[in-house]
DNA sequence: TTCCGACTACTAGTTTCCTCGTGGCAGCGA
DNA sequence: TCGCTGCCACGAGGAAACTAGTAGTCGGAA
């Protein structure tokens, strides 16, 4: 079982909430999932129980409820994604990624100063 | 008729052949596939096929081979295609999305001025 | 004790992808 | 004319992904 296998992307969306919530419940997760999208509850249970299958989470209860946390940080799971996107979208080509990302929204300007360091 | 509705990945892939190769046969798609993956000559074909059903491509018989040609710009494809992706794997965070596809590979100088003075 | 609310387990249906095989047609070379 | 080759139409099948309902458990309130 080696690897982290490759999260879906509602899955992946879930795995976002716990890195940047920190570990949660399925109702906390049900709440933040980025896209709003009105779901059920059970919908979201089950793409938890999805991940834990994957073993992409770890589960611990607290209380009566469960909280999950991710197993892996973001950086080993979206490097994955960020590759396939770049294949799938753009051909492999970098440069067109980042101005399409560019233009999809702002920067605050200490994110601009990370890219720009980044960019030496 | 209405939206340009959403391709899968692998026919992203293939609008990424035609955006930047022009209008193809299926078996220069099939040749030209940037995932390199080892797939059958009817598979594309049905790629293809699907594409056409959702007016993502358009098109004509030329000799005896049908050629395909995008039927929208790569901007407007790809628009909704990174903004999915950057909520899924970001929840959004732009400067996190762009310091990741920076480390999935290398910019030619030439990119790097690009993206520089977009960042302005 | 009993009942209610919060949660999870289990299961299942639908849809979309991805994959490819089969068969048919048209042209070309012998 | 016959057969081969290249190409497409059609359709099928399996695997995920996404969705959600139902039933069961457990703790706490009444």
């Amino acid at each position: 079982m080696a690897r982290p296998i490759h999260p879906s992307n509602l899955e992946l969306q879930a795995l976002s909430v716990l890195w940047h919530e920190g570990p949660s419940t399925v109702a906390a997760v049900h709440e933040t999932l980025p896209d709003r999208k009105d779901r059920a509850y059970t919908t979201v249970l089950s793409v938890m129980q999805s991940l834990e299958r994957k073993s992409l989470v770890k589960r611990a209860l607290v209380g009566r409820a469960h909280v999950y946390e991710a197993a892996y940080s973001q950086e080993v799971i979206v490097q994955r994604a960020t590759h396939d996107f770049l294949t799938n979208a753009f051909g492999g080509r970098l440069g067109e990624a980042l101005l399409a990302i560019l233009s999809a929204g702002t920067l605050t300007p200490e994110e601009k100063t990370n890219i720009e360091r980044e960019l030496q």
